[in-house]
DNA sequence: ACCTGAACACCGTTCAAGT
DNA sequence: ACCTGAACACCGTTCAAGT
């Protein structure tokens, strides 16, 4: 079911600038590489991406990788590299500075569950703070316009990234659970609060949990007035 | 460097309902088994944990652990399951019932902070509900004594919980990055806050920067006073 | 009941060799 | 510059066979 396509196929216009005529060649490009490699982690999770599976996938030879990328650790580095340029900048928008922060924290949010596995990679490599990276640099803007700046600012920042990537990584972690664990459960059925028990038993809300720990988290370090002057 | 102390050896003693005399045999247990995977977990990664390797440590051919524990996936569930069993349980300390639940959440903390390679294994296996467990059972308590039940208990219990396994996972994941990265070493030196920019190039204090969460979700999810009667 | 050895399919990686 | 094939050490796992 795969080395399919591997003779010929030249798929994009033959280089003028070649001694070709024979065998268009299409030679595979290191960032043919990466991006197969990408495809492949975001669509069946890291165990999926074997140097084996992927050369296959581009049609070459397993050793052909190593000449592009060096080894396995070089690629998975190159792949966080990618997904951190990925993420792109962000503007914020609301009424209050307060309600940018949460927009933006959300929109961060957002963004990376729509990788999981891929910033499951980058937490993995303690590369997680490069993905914070565009959203910090305009929630600092936003702090500083309410008179939070220096040690406090880097503080806030970090408390709500912190808080972002812990409930993606969380919720990734639930949706992996064969049977859905949930601590309900687990609980004694016979306790004196059968409505607390049926709460746990049922799936997470993960979006609620989300906003709360974020409203409470903006609350504590987002003061609501910039400071008098 | 393995393979040492393969035949005798018979540590323990023998056991008189036994036809021996000849070889004390002293069979490995799966409770051995489960054990030494424990500790080589806990001493050098998920990765060290390779059946070969195991059945080195035991003074066993590999295929002898099969027998015991069925294969690598099910010896991973096991270890989770000794993991959440040595959990424990806990007592809550405090004057009032918000500093009792943030104390409970600091225990929690370092329980987990202790062993980070088993519960980094937990987490990828989607198990972590099961460590919070004993600590969910007494903060359950302290919250009905302040008038939280049902389902306002069940969100704060997980929210709590998620900052404190949040807070591990990712302080484990900035232990394991090669060249510890910051965010602060990748912004731009020129910009209009120095001081903010210095901040994120130190080390992240996770103490602090756990502290700082706890104490808003807290504040936000904890009333003060027990409800009038 | 408990353990061994051979065997299989699958890894990542190196290296000499080809064009 | 780019790719191949053979080879190595290391995986997890199955199975027939031993005591």
């Amino acid at each position: 079911m795969s080395a399919a396509l591997r003779p010929g196929a030249p798929s994009g216009a033959p280089r003028p600038d070649a001694e070709a005529i024979v065998a268009p060649r299409v030679p595979v490009s290191r960032d043919a590489v990466v991006q197969t490699a990408m495809r492949l982690v975001e669509a069946h999770g890291i165990d999926a991406l074997t140097m084996r599976r992927l050369s296959d996938e581009l049609g070459v030879a397993v050793t052909a990788i190593y000449w592009h990328v060096g080894n396995r650790d070089a690629l998975l580095d190159a792949l966080v590299d990618r997904l951190a340029a990925d993420m792109g900048t962000l503007r914020s928008s609301g009424a209050s500075a307060r309600e940018r922060i949460t927009s933006l924290a959300e929109t961060l949010r957002v963004r990376l569950r729509d990788r999981p596995h891929l910033i499951g990679l980058a937490h993995e490599r303690g590369r997680t703070p490069e993905m914070f990276l565009p959203v910090e640099q305009v929630m600092a803007a936003e702090l500083a316009s309410v008179g939070v700046q220096g040690k406090d600012a880097a503080l806030a920042l970090r408390a709500i990234s912190t808080h972002v990537v812990g409930s993606v990584l969380l919720e990734r972690a639930a949706g992996r659970s064969s049977s859905a664990v949930n601590a309900g459960d687990l609980w004694p059925t016979d306790g004196e609060d059968p409505e607390l028990v049926e709460a746990l038993a049922a799936p997470t809300d993960f979006d609620r949990l989300f906003a709360v720990g974020l409203n409470a988290l903006v609350d504590a370090l987002v003061p609501r007035e910039p400071p008098p002057r």
